[in-house]
Parts: C-alpha cells; structure tokens; sequence
DNA sequence: CTGCCAACATACCAACCAGCATGTAGCGTA
DNA sequence: TACGCTACATGCTGGTTGGTATGTTGGCAG
C-alpha cells in the first residue's frame, strides 16, 4: 500500500479519467458483456475482454454488479428480455390476424444477416447455462414463458374470431414454433450460411399458413 | 530435473501404474470427454477434470492426442458422429414405411429421460463451437448433412413407392424435421421438464404423419 | 472554499488453465 | 538377461481467470 503510493507518487501516469455518468457506464457493460456473451458463450467470456469492449475498468464493473454471475443475469434481464419482446410479444398486441402478425415476424427474422435472429441469444445461454445454474435457468424460462403465451395468446384469440383453425392447440402450437425457429437458428448458426435461415423461414411460412381456419385463406 | 530426480529416489512414491491398453485408454478418454463437454461445453469442459473422470493422467492424454483441439475432433468423429447414425441413419435403411420409421425413431427419443436426446450433444456442440472454429464445424456439418440427408433420401423413396405425398420436398421437410427435433431439445433442456419432450415428440409424430400420401394413412 | 461521497481506476492475488519436459514401467524381442 | 521402445506418470510453468484491496477524482452540499 505504502509502495503503491511511493509509486504513483513518484510516477504520476495519466489515470483514465471516465465517463462519471453511472447509467450509461452500466448500459456499457450490459452492451459489451451481450456482445462477448454472444461470441463465446456466459464461460468464456471473459471479464477483461468484456471490459476491453465496453472501454470500462474493473472497478466500475465490480462497482456496479456484485460478481460476473450478476452481470449475466442483468445481461438476460435488462438486454435479451426486452429484445425478445420486442420481436416476439410487442408486435402480437392488438393485431388483427394472428397468423399473418406470425409470418410477418418469422419473414423479419431474415433481415439481420450475421445474428440470425435475437431469440438465438436467448438459446445459446439457455442451452449453455440452464443445466449448470438454476439462476440462469430460471430467468430464461421466464422468457421462453412470455414469448410461448403471448403467442399462445393470439393463436387463442384467433380461434375466437375464426382465423384460426379449432382443432388447433394453442399452447401446442406455441411451443412447436418456437422449437421451430429455435432449431433453424441452431442449424443455420452452424452451416452459417443464410439460404438455411431463408429455407427455414420459408417452411415455418409454410406450416403458419396451415393453421389458417379454412375459409379464411388469404391467396390461393 | 535432477532434482526432480533425486526427490523421486529419495521419496519414491508409488507410481500410478495403468492399463497399459492403449485402445482402452483412447476411449476412456473419449467417453470422459464426451461426457464433460456434455455437461459444461468444449471451452468449459477442464482437461483436469476429463482426466480425472477418465481416470488418466495427463501425459496419456498427450501421447494419444496432440491437443485439447485434437481431443474434440475426436470426440465429433469417434463419439458423437456414430450416435448420431446410430439413431438417425441407420434405422432408416432399409425400411417399408419411411414415416412409420421416423415416427418410430422420434418416439424413442424420449425413452432417455436425463440427456434428452443424443442429437442435442451435436447441437450443443454445433452452437458452442461452430462460430468460433472452423474445424469444429465442418465436422458437425458433416454430421448434420448425413442425418439430414439420410432423412431426405427415405422421404424421397416414400415418394416413390407411394407413401408419402408428392408435394413435400424431401430436403425441405428433411431439414425442418431436424430443425424441429433440436428445437425442442433445446426447449426441454431449459425447462428441464420430461413434459415438454413429451409434448415436442407428440407435435413433431403429429407433423409427420401429415406427410404421408392420402390413402395411404394407417388409423384414423 | 472545503469536506465528503459516489464513481470509479489501478495493482495485485490465489486459483486454475492447457501444455510440456522429463522420468519410467512393462512388454516384446533377441 | 539385456535392450529398446511403447505407453504412459509426474512435476512444472507461463499465461489467464474472476475477484479484491486500496487509491483517487469529479462534483455537489454547506
């Protein structure tokens, strides 16, 4: 302690003086630790490579969330929560035809061409940190939840207006969409190659339209 | 080194003598693996801690694989690739029925209640790892085209003989068969509930059964 | 102008990591 | 019985990890 300060006494290197707006230095981290989350994986990534990538100092990450663990969680709250609900359970609300809102949403996933969709994020950490952490686990199946009922939801209210086909289980039908992208997203994560996603799309497209009550097809 | 030499002589502990089975010892090492990137992904997955499952020291490890790499191209090839097979290629040589043989296939995947299915060790691997070695993901890929294209190719035999229905292409329905199947691993690894695998299975048999030609459907 | 505290910055640590250098036991061979 | 080589066993190391202890500064209250 006495040395440290000899030390910084004696040679009085430039310190990094910082950004002193608390909000955005915890948005920082939150960004960077998603970012090298999404790289690598909740395990690998480090806390020095996060903090590289958000221009931050350990301190003010160690000032902010109590351990990495907490950091994670932030992360699953407060950046893949509002994405996923974003994408999938926002648009949903108030919509006219659920199966239409459906494709809609599904043809969109396209359009980010290097992360194939946002909900991958969400099974990445699912895949990786479920089995090892109930934390984790738990804060993720919340979001699966939402995303499942809100779907479910509409598919509902769909069947009520007669969009939808009767002999069609909501809850089932949720869960197998999900499934659906989840595991076009897996597969077009490993052949990288975005003619995967487009067929996917295309397929769920597909099985979307066959939940269409008859009677209600839009073009042929 | 030469004090390591004569602390050897002066406390000669009593050495680790081992199977002397070179074969024996490869797989043990291979099984290990396997099971401890199962559990915790490659990058994760600690050489101590393989070793110690294994049952083998270090420097056996490193006399039968150049690297920890090395070590999980083995396991894709050696491990996972044949189990894959196994349940996803094999049992489609051959057979009478191409969808009664997937369904058969899809409704066993269930009989294995705590790795919900084989398949979802290549996925974990395939998320983990395909974007960040390119090794890693060729191999994986090979995997995934035989499976995909084992499936394909009975789908298109059952075009043929008349079983299944003229307007599914083979490789589509191949690949969201898949899809499917990995989706809702993924799904049931986070909700760590044998329900939901139960559910998927239920979905994914009800999926294929609509596959199949008119006329030609079983019951009901 | 001064104290004080939030908001960091820096230096450091023990634990762990993959990998390597080196030693050696057992078995086949001559 | 001696030799040699395969198949390991063991000890070590430099680098990295998450985490902490302590120093420091901008800005606001008084």
């Amino acid at each position: 302690m006495l040395v440290g300060m000899l030390a910084a006494r004696k040679n009085p290197k430039r310190r990094a003086t910082r950004l002193r707006d608390p909000e955005r230095t915890r948005e920082r981290l939150l960004q960077a630790a998603s970012r090298e989350i999404y790289r690598s994986g909740f395990q690998s990534a480090s806390l020095d490579t996060i903090l590289a990538s958000a221009g931050v100092t350990k301190g003010a990450l160690y000032y902010h969330f109590k351990n990495k663990e907490a950091l994670g969680y932030a992360v699953i709250e407060e950046v893949i929560s509002p994405d996923v609900r974003g994408t999938w359970v926002q648009p949903l609300e108030s919509v006219k035809d659920p199966i239409d809102a459906l494709i809609s949403i599904v043809q969109d996933l396209s359009v980010r061409p290097e992360d194939v969709c946002g909900g991958c994020q969400l099974n990445n950490l699912a895949q990786e940190m479920s089995p090892l952490d109930a934390g984790f686990r738990k804060r993720l199946e919340i979001i699966f939840d939402a995303w499942r009922e809100a779907t479910a939801s509409v598919l509902r209210e769909g069947q009520i207006h007669g969009n939808v086909r009767r002999n069609v289980e909501p809850a089932d039908a949720a869960g197998l969409l999900i499934a659906m992208v989840e595991g076009y997203g897996s597969l077009a994560k490993n052949a990288q190659d975005p003619k995967v996603i487009k067929a996917g799309i295309k397929n769920i497209v597909g099985w979307l339209r066959s939940l269409r009550a008859p009677g209600n097809r839009k073009r042929g």
